[in-house]
DNA sequence: CTACATGCAAATAATTTGCATTAGC
DNA sequence: GCTAATGCAAATTATTTGCATGTAG
């Protein structure tokens, strides 16, 4: 279905679908997780399609744009994205020592948000909270 | 006060004070806010006092290492960073019409990430919470 | 004196962009 | 055919780094 969304997006803005832009949206829905562009740019040589760093870095400012991939966070190298279609909204953990993100969703939080934007009188429209710290595997490695 | 703190520090590193780091120092924390490295490097220019844009860099990374500084956010430009001393620790609102960055605090929001990193056997150490949407100002603006 | 710091300019690295070529419709 | 999209390589931009020179202790 994000194939229907995309095209119906690229047909609005008078955008053609074409098989560098549609070889990004399915190789992004091909897997779970977090993603880097030079690792989707990879993974789609690697399927055999072929589309240039260029045109990754191109489809998927396309693909936030209409919702279906999200900017997850940024670090010391670049970008990292995630696909949002079929996805609820959720926060992340991540781990300093390994890596790992834990993705984690509360209701509570997300009402004390609200509340918290009211109180200052913000139309609070996206929000990420990055909780960073050691993951149970890392946390008893340590010292 | 900071300005022992960072001569303690530099001192148990075997890191010189020298008047370039000195002089980053109390730019820093002649001025409330947020800002980025540029900024900072023009402010200590216009100070009368100099230090490259390199040195302003390197005394950027003892100040967050030390813990006088934190970098807040990372923008599609580049780093942007706020002193810490003194100030207790908050988050962030900010506005995507006019770029204002808002602070609050919530010992609500505190207990319940504390509450979700014990349910996820995380060892939570910092957090990062930036809401986006339109301030006060900018939402009446609105369409 | 002797490390460590500085400034400069060159190096990095992710992302963007100009432009000639190619391809949807 | 016309307009938009691609690939490439060059450009951008924040930040980092190598190195010869300066300086704090």
């Amino acid at each position: 279905m994000e194939n229907k969304i995309f095209r119906n997006f690229l047909g609005e803005k008078g955008l053609k679908p074409t098989k560098e832009r549609i070889a990004v949206l399915s190789e992004v829905f091909s897997f779970h997780g977090h993603f880097e562009p030079e690792y989707l740019y990879l993974r789609i040589k690697n399927a055999g399609s072929k589309a240039s760093r260029a045109s990754v870095y191109r489809t998927l400012s396309l693909l936030v744009e209409c919702g279906l991939v999200k900017k997850v966070t940024r670090t010391e190298k670049g970008n990292i994205y995630e696909h949002t279609y079929g996805h609820s909204h959720h926060d992340h953990m991540i781990c300093d020592a390994c890596g790992e993100i834990i993705e984690f969703y509360s209701e509570k939080l997300e009402n004390l948000q609200d509340e918290i934007c009211a109180e200052n009188s913000f139309a609070g429209s996206t929000h990420t909270l990055e909780i960073r710290g050691h993951c149970k595997k890392c946390r008893t490695k340590q010292s």
